[in-house]
RNA sequence: GUCCCAGUAGCUCAGCAGGAUAGAGCAACAGCCUUCUAAGCUGUGGGUCGCAGGUUCGAAUCCUGCCUGGGACGCCA
């Protein structure tokens, strides 16, 4: 727990203590106390609401209870400065001034772990995402997925949850024998003969690839084995290649995973046949119009869903329920499943088939990201995967870079589309909110350069209570709110926290920047506390990018 | 027809498990570089929070209905 969590915590104890000797509640009675951060400066530091929520309990005016309240509070334990009772009756808190100025040891103390909390207490969450088919490229939506997904993980982690990233290989079933057939129509095309992508196959440039170098590497030697031989050594050559290029994009977009999960180990294994007797044994399953079907009715979905087709083959969802059982069983907390939102619907099954399985289904999230939408200048650019006019995620970190990428996937709330500006990314100004957060650093790593190189004292301790200028104040309050930041992100899913507070740190750096002189030859004590500062607002930036995935640099 | 997401300033979006006068960036307008990076800062204008009810001390936030936009509704994956 860093300082100000120590303040706060110390002050709603206060005021519970206070609201109790007043007789306005018993301890049972009392709800937990609320400490907000008031936007308005002349509404104080914190504010509580509990006399507002007490109103009921203690059946009196607000603003009465306020005032009880008040009376019994201890100010001398909690570093109370002055209390004001506003509005409905809201207690403001005015605070002694030192209470920030823990706050820049602190960060120096903890250096890269600041911001780190243990909010999550260990507990283990599996965290699957991307887990696209190794079918084709990874485009502009499979990115804003991956690097949502990454961002949240990153921000799990540091807010004390033991994490795992998974990526769940779909190299079993219908989609990897159209990937057979396309790559040979291709690998025959490759060798001047006549030959079409199947109806439903893939019509990708990097199937054409595939084939050429089949040809390259093996000239005609597949036009005289038997088909069979001939598909099975080209669904391997496809997916081999297919995944390779997948994990080398996802590596190069700052993107590890802990397990790739291949779909096939869930055949081997016999794990599909042990879930579907798992089904069966719940009486979960019937037979009709000669498949076999898994009633999922029974916990909330619209319909039925087939299991087992009228040809013996599993649908998607078979293999699905196996793998999600093989979740369940490894013990996490918490499992989270990334996916494109034009899979909803496939979530009521899911969560069907979980609690039919006999899971509790509270474990099991999934967060839907929404499509993207690229513009450049001022145009919607028209996707399609089949025209192929679908941009990639290579492409893109090639023409936008991988820091405004990342930043711009995880700015926005999965729940929203997400209109991509290229233009705006693309760009070196003061527009681009990427370029404004990483020039905060570069700033202050300038300052600090020449605060070596012009003989300043950068070490050592140093008097905070010197940092009263307004910018001062908002920066040390703006750097004590970080962890919490993060543990707030990270309990809610909500990457765009971090870019938010980024942003508004950076903010606060350039707009005190402009204020107020660092390096001051004529002012010794000063100039060292502001020095401390700019590495206490170095570190945060820093950490708080680093979550972000995207660089921070140090000259720019 | 059912389900999911969104609807907040001209535009793109925040709004933290309900709180005080709803915020930011862009765009518009007006200023700031003999001074640590002007890739920056300061100021001004701009709002029926889609609509209608409800819950309560208090609603952009929770509930219900409706409207608009996007998406999904397969023995495809």
């Amino acid at each position: 727990m860093n300082v100000l969590e120590q303040t706060e915590e110390t002050l709603k104890q206060e005021i519970a203590a206070a609201a109790i000797q007043a007789g306005l509640a018993s301890e049972a009675e009392l709800p937990a106390v609320n400490l907000e951060k008031p936007k308005e400066k002349a509404h104080g530091d914190f504010a509580t609401n509990i006399a507002m929520q007490l109103a009921r309990i203690a059946k009196k005016a607000p603003r009465k209870i306020a005032e009880d309240i008040v009376e019994q509070l201890d100010k001398s334990k909690a570093q109370v400065e002055k209390v004001e009772i506003a509005g409905p009756g809201f207690i403001n808190f005015f605070m002694k001034q030192d209470f920030l100025e823990e706050v820049i040891p602190a960060i120096l103390e903890a250096g890269e772990t600041y911001g780190r909390t243990n909010t999550g207490n260990g507990e283990r969450v599996q965290v699957e995402f991307v887990s696209v088919n190794p079918t084709g490229d990874l485009h502009v939506g499979h990115a804003r997925g991956a690097a949502f997904g990454d961002v949240l993980c990153n921000m799990l982690e540091a807010a004390g949850y033991e994490v795992e990233r998974e990526y769940y290989i779909n190299d079993a079933g219908n989609q990897i024998d159209n990937l057979a057939l396309s790559v040979e129509a291709r690998y025959l095309q490759a060798l001047g003969q006549d030959a079409e992508v199947p109806e439903d196959g893939y019509r990708g440039e990097d199937i054409v690839e595939i084939g050429k170098s089949l040809h390259k590497e093996y000239g005609d030697k597949w036009l005289r084995e038997p088909q069979a031989d001939r598909l099975a050594f080209f669904k391997e050559y496809g997916l081999d290649f297919e995944l390779g290029k997948i994990k080398q994009d996802l590596a190069d977009f700052g993107v590890e995973f802990d397990s790739w999960f291949s779909e096939r180990t869930l055949y081997d294994g016999e794990q599909i046949s042990g879930a579907l007797q798992t089904l069966k044994d719940g009486g979960y399953i019937y037979e009709e119009d000669g498949a076999t079907w898994f009633r999922s009715t029974d916990f909330g979905d619209d319909k039925d869903r087939v299991l087992i087709k009228g040809d013996g083959n599993f649908t998607y969802l078979t293999p699905d329920i196996a793998y999600h059982k093989n979740k369940m069983d490894r013990g996490f907390d918490q499992i989270i499943n990334v996916w494109g939102s034009d899979h909803h619907g496939y979530i009521p099954r899911m969560r069907a088939a979980i609690q039919a399985l006999g899971y509790p289904v509270e474990k099991f999230d999934v967060k839907t990201i929404q499509m993207v939408n690229l513009f450049e200048q001022g145009e919607k650019q028209k996707m399609s995967k089949r025209a192929g006019t679908a941009v990639g995620l290579r492409e893109l970190m090639e023409e936008i870079g991988i820091d405004a990428v990342r930043y711009f996937f995880v700015a926005r709330s999965n729940d929203s589309q997400l209109d991509f500006d290229l233009d705006l990314a693309r760009s070196q100004s003061n527009d681009n909110p990427v370029f404004y957060v990483q020039y905060a650093h570069a700033r202050i790593c300038t300052m600090l350069e020449l605060a070596k190189s012009r003989g300043f004292e950068t070490e050592g301790d140093v008097d905070a209570s010197l940092l009263t200028a307004e910018k001062e104040t908002d920066l040390l309050k703006k750097l004590g709110e970080f962890p919490q930041a993060v543990a707030d992100g990270a309990e809610k899913h909500a990457p765009q926290r971090v870019t938010n507070y980024v942003f508004d740190l950076a903010s606060l750096l350039h707009s005190f920047y402009n204020a107020e002189k660092v390096l001051d030859p004529d002012n010794e004590d000063l100039t060292r506390a502001r020095i401390a500062l700019m590495k206490a607002v170095r570190i945060t930036l820093a950490n708080a990018m680093g979550l972000i995935g995207v660089r921070a640099p140090e000259k720019m």
